[in-house]
RNA sequence: GGGCGCUUAGCUCAGCCGGUCCAGAGCGCCGCCCUUACAAGGCGGAGGUCGGAGGUUCGAAUCCUCCAGCGCCCACCA
């Protein structure tokens, strides 16, 4: 690594740099915690991204949000632990597989079972570990050595321990329920896996006649004709007189002739449609708590790969489940049982992982009852314990636990942890085991016994997550003092799959929230406002953007594009265009570096100087800026704390304060000032490197190490994390470099209003000079010369003079720059009236606000004080104006 | 059916538990500038009745009500 500035490039070239620190930090272990030294540790751990996935947008923005708090809280001192690792994913990871099998002809089930595991985990450990190695390419500060896998060792067998118990608590229970179905997965899903939408379908009206009385039928609706095959009764409202003979009674079910009872049942809606309801208790939960309440008969009228099963007609047996639909209607227009047909929208499940319609369908499979878990994550949250940014979330969250309904835990997939249930195979012996070591024999009869051939929900694993990682059910060390951690940033779309449940996982077997804190990040989106998908096209790759703009200028952009809650658009057809706000951001940071490094002295300049103005202004800013980005990474505030260190070093230490000391660092005012500026520049550029690592940590330590009294071992990851107190607050410099700003300003502006040419120096008179002005001129006078290209600066003069260019500024000071050769007098006269009118209004407004008594009453103090000088300041902005006005259209003007 | 969010400059968005906002940023646009850190830059500028209508208040982009458009979540909509 090189001192030597001078080298350097004026772009800003991430490639090298990033791949060579991050070896470098990895190599010096900063990114690994020790539990035996912490004694108020952070903890984060990641959402495990899918083994499966590649990492996407998504990512990019999660994780980066977790890597600037963590890489924060490392730096303030705190022992940091970011625990990474993935999630086996079950069904996604298992299509992947079976896609590939496919290709070759294959079907899982021509491997079996044992083989077709071993293909996965074959994969897995070719590619499952794609996705850590990329996130170290975005610079992630995560604990590698704790990586951990949802199928580990230590992980499984902290399923089966918490399977074990809530099966002796009573909490995991094997029951018939109508569940989620996906046929085209072949298994189960849970509520939460069952995304509804809304479609447009149609309501068919089926005639269904009375058996007694076969002349009268009596009207049902639908909108799954094809499930009428499994109806075994009707149902009433008990209190509809339209229908109260017809209770008790029986219909005969058309197309299948099978004898169906009329029961009456409160479920029934006598508004909706003719009243009546058919049941069909294996394809729709309702109709499952009818038919269980008055006896009713199941018949489950199709296979695992939803066709229609041996149960109906003939005619339908083996059709698909919509072309039965059309068969059916047809069957049922036939026998002039269809009285009408009518458009209608309504919602339809879907299987989240592959988007087939999910059958709802009687099933055998294991719950967890899910009201005495959600009745603490509750608790929890309204005593104020668990906080959600946005708050907002809190209230979903909330809403979900008040009305959670039981979770459906078992997936009759392969890949995944083995449900820990074992079946006597003698049916008159019927014992059912659940051990957390695996049996040999049946306990009662010592015969042979069968494992429940179905997998977990991958999220009974995901549930586990804060706690299962650091060793649960051993009490180890990590465990003892890593947990609880402290928050969780994820995506609002897991909040009912991951995290209530976390809560509710880590409330039961931890006795403690898993978490304190829930930061929601948005979605990213293209610039049409889409969500980023495969399907779509539209995603951008992390990785092509670390490639071509750094590592920096990609997690810039997203912080600074990560307001609390909102999504975020970025632009899938122009990359350039998407993240030019970090590449620049990088590159200017990058040259300010270049021109400031060469100027600090090497041994920090001996003690403290004699500080001028401007040092004292950008310390002042600096404190204001540690303060204020401290305070937004506390509140999670991301894109606060991007912009905030933005606008300090571009705005302020690179516009104002840099060209403010340039003359001074190349000695043009002896050597005290220069030293004064080189130890406030050394200061203050480390300042901004330290604030600016969290986010962009590669670009910041990349520079920090060319400070020149930097050890070349030293780093910015370990901190410290800068204080406000570090630097002492100014705020008369403050005001005094803002009226210096401010009349910088202004004749910037009179010199691009009257077009003069940029190397011409200016003459500027100055009157009524306000106290702060005065003090900044006579310390910065070379700066304003410096900035403003002015040469001679004249006080209390030229008055009455007209040829030139005019203002005032908000402190009253008259501002006159002599310019007979260019100046419209006109111009010059319309531009001060304009002002002139500007300043009325805002002092008439003033004005009516400390007239109304009620203002002077009932507005706080400081308020009116503060209204009170602004009424000042306009009011001397007036006056001046109107002088100025008044000279312009002095005798001899030209109008 | 219930709940929530959004609507601010041409675009993308901050600000929003009221006064420091004389409403900001980035991009785009217009003009000038290759001024020895940076043209991935500097300087100046134009551009907004803060979705609409009421209301509360001394004071509203910010709070309340209603309306319109967009989006999201939840729900046993046969």
């Amino acid at each position: 690594m090189t001192d030597r500035t001078d080298q350097l490039d004026t772009r800003y070239d991430p490639t090298e740099i990033e791949g060579r620190l991050y070896r470098r930090w990895l190599e010096a272990g900063y990114f690994h915690a020790d539990a035996s030294k912490a004694d108020d540790p952070y903890v984060v751990v990641i959402p495990p991204p899918n083994v499966t996935a590649a990492l996407h947008m998504g990512h990019g923005l999660n994780d980066t949000i977790q890597d600037v708090l963590v890489r924060w809280r490392r730096m303030q001192g705190r022992e940091t632990l970011w625990l990474p690792g993935t999630d086996h994913a079950g069904i996604a990871t298992q299509n992947v597989v079976e896609r590939q099998l496919a290709e070759e002809g294959l079907t899982r089930w021509d491997l079996g079972r044992e083989a077709f595991v071993e293909r996965v985990w074959a994969w897995v450990d070719e590619y499952g570990s794609r996705i850590i190695e990329q996130l170290e390419a975005i610079g992630c500060s995560c604990d590698w050595e704790r990586t951990r896998f949802t199928l580990d060792e230590g992980l499984s067998r902290a399923v089966r321990e918490v399977f074990v118990r809530l099966y002796e608590k009573g909490l995991v229970y094997r029951g018939q329920y109508i569940i989620n179905w996906c046929p085209r997965c072949g298994t189960a899903l849970s509520n939460e896996e069952a995304e509804h939408r809304e479609q447009a379908g149609k309501l068919w009206h089926i005639a269904y006649p009375l058996e007694d009385d076969p002349s009268r039928t009596v009207v049902v609706a639908t909108t799954r004709p094809e499930t009428m095959l499994g109806d075994t009764g009707l149902a009433v409202h008990p209190d509809d007189e339209r229908y109260a003979d017809l209770v008790g009674r029986t219909a005969i079910l058309p197309l299948v002739g099978r004898r169906l009872p009329i029961v009456a049942d409160e479920h029934v809606d006598p508004e909706f449609g003719s009243g009546v309801v058919k049941v069909t208790p294996a394809h729709d939960p309702n109709d499952f708590e009818i038919g269980r309440r008055h006896e009713l008969e199941t018949v489950d009228v199709m296979t695992d790969g939803a066709r229609m099963s041996d149960a109906v007609p003939e005619p339908f047996r083996g059709l698909d489940r919509f072309e039965a639909r059309d068969a059916v209607v047809a069957a049922l227009e036939e026998e002039g049982r269809l009285v009408r047909t009518e458009e209608h929208v309504h919602s339809v499940g879907r299987c989240y992982r592959c988007g087939t319609v999910v059958e709802p369908r009687l099933s055998l499979q294991w719950f967890v009852k899910m009201e005495p878990l959600a009745r603490p994550a509750l608790r929890a949250y309204r005593e104020g314990e668990l906080d959600f940014h946005p708050e907002r979330y809190g209230q979903i969250y909330e809403h979900w636990l008040e009305n959670i309904r039981d979770w459906c835990i078992s997936r009759q997939l392969w890949w995944g942890h083995r449900i820990p249930v074992w079946y006597c195979r003698d049916e008159a012996c019927g014992r059912e085991v659940v051990a957390r070591e695996d049996p040999d024999a049946c306990p009662d009869c010592d015969g042979p016994l069968d494992q429940d051939p179905d997998v977990l929900d991958t999220w009974f694993s995901s549930w586990l997550w804060p706690f299962s990682t650091l060793g649960w059910p051993e009490e180890t060390e990590d465990l003892e003092t890593f947990y609880p951690t402290d928050t969780l940033v994820t995506g609002a779309d897991i909040l009912f799959f991951w995290v209530a449940r976390m809560v509710m996982a880590g409330l039961e077997f931890m006795d403690d929230l898993p978490f304190t804190d829930v930061v929601l990040n948005g979605t990213v989106r293209d610039h049409q406002g889409r969500r980023m998908s495969k399907s779509l096209g539209n995603g951008i790759d992390p990785l092509e953007v670390v490639d071509r703009f750094g590592a920096d200028a990609l997690r810039f952009t997203l912080i600074r594009g990560a307001a609390l809650g909102t999504d975020l658009q970025l632009n899938h057809e122009d990359l350039g265009a998407a993240f030019q706000v970090g590449r620049n951001f990088a590159n200017k940071i990058w040259n300010a570096a270049r021109f400031a490094l060469p100027h600090l002295d090497a041994d920090g300049g001996g003690g403290e100087p004699e500080l001028e103005l401007a040092d004292r202004w950008i310390l002042s800013r600096m404190s204001s800026t540690v303060e204020s980005t401290t305070a937004a990474l506390d509140a999670f505030r991301m894109h606060e704390v991007a912009s905030s260190v933005y606008e300090f070093v571009w705005g302020e230490f690179c516009d104002w304060y840099l060209e403010l000391v340039k003359g001074r660092l190349a000695g043009e005012r002896g050597e005290e000032s220069r030293r004064a500026a080189a130890w406030t520049l050394r200061r203050v550029t480390e300042g901004w490197l330290r604030l600016l690592h969290p986010v962009m940590p590669f670009i910041s330590e990349a520079l920090y190490l060319r400070l020149p009294d930097v050890a070349p071992d030293a780093t910015l990851v370990l901190g410290p994390w800068p204080d406000p107190d570090d630097f002492p607050s100014d705020r008369p410099a403050e005001e005094a470099v803002a009226e210096l700003q401010e009349l910088v300003v202004a004749l910037r502006n009179a010199r691009s209003e009257y077009n003069i040419d940029p190397g011409r120096e200016l003459e500027v008179h100055l009157a009524s000079i306000s106290d702060g002005l005065a003090r900044a001129l006579g310390s910065e006078d070379e700066g304003l010369r410096r900035l403003a290209r002015v040469d001679r600066i004249e006080r209390d003069g030229a008055r009455g003079e007209r040829a030139g260019a005019h203002a005032v500024l908000r402190s009253g000071t008259e501002v006159f720059v002599p310019l007979a050769d260019v100046i419209d007098l006109d111009r010059e006269r319309a531009r001060i009236e304009e002002e002139l009118e500007r300043v009325e209004g805002l002092l008439r407004a003033s004005r009516r606000k400390l007239e109304n008594e009620d203002f002077l009453t009932k507005a706080p103090e400081e308020v009116v004080e503060r209204e009170r000088e602004k009424e000042r300041s306009l009011e001397e902005q007036k006056e001046h104006l109107s002088r100025k006005r008044d000279v312009l259209s002095g005798a001899g003007g030209s109008s």
